[in-house]
DNA sequence: ACATTTTGTCAATTATATTTTACTTTTTGT
DNA sequence: ACAAAAAGTAAAATATAATTGACAAAATGT
């Protein structure tokens, strides 16, 4: 898996830390930057979490044309 | 959860089984299943293989307005 | 109606996502 | 340069996704 950028991104537009968006979306900071860092395979429910605080889709954010 | 009718729409369209579906992703019939039924959380990376498999996009397949 | 396929479901086990605690490194601001 | 905040990382514990095997219920075809 490679580094999710687009999640970086998506974050710094809207001026949160990794750690005010694990406590927005329910989860740890550890887990957030696993998932930026991109050694990881997070649940669905998450990734929706994820999404809805950024203001993204599922597309934008987690889509990956080769696993 | 409520139940994923559209991916059973999805994969009713390709004329596949849960068996195949199942197969061609590399999981097990019981956990599409599960997705199908609704009570389930799955990972983005089956997520993105039964897309990739039945020709839909995360947003198509996986999203939910409600958690 | 009958046989066959598909789906639904359950219990037990395994694999792994996520948490917790803690420490180091990098970045940012003054 | 210094201090503070943020990001990176790691080991151990917990929660849960996913598998395996097996059987019942429902759907499909003849």
């Amino acid at each position: 898996m490679a580094k999710n950028l687009k999640l970086k991104a998506a974050r710094a537009e809207k001026d949160m830390t990794q750690a005010q968006l694990a406590q927005a979306v329910g989860a740890t900071r550890q887990t957030i930057n696993a998932i930026e860092k991109g050694e990881y395979n997070p649940t669905i429910r998450l990734c929706r979490a994820i999404c809805r605080v950024l203001g993204k889709t599922l597309d934008e954010l987690f889509w990956e044309d080769e696993e």
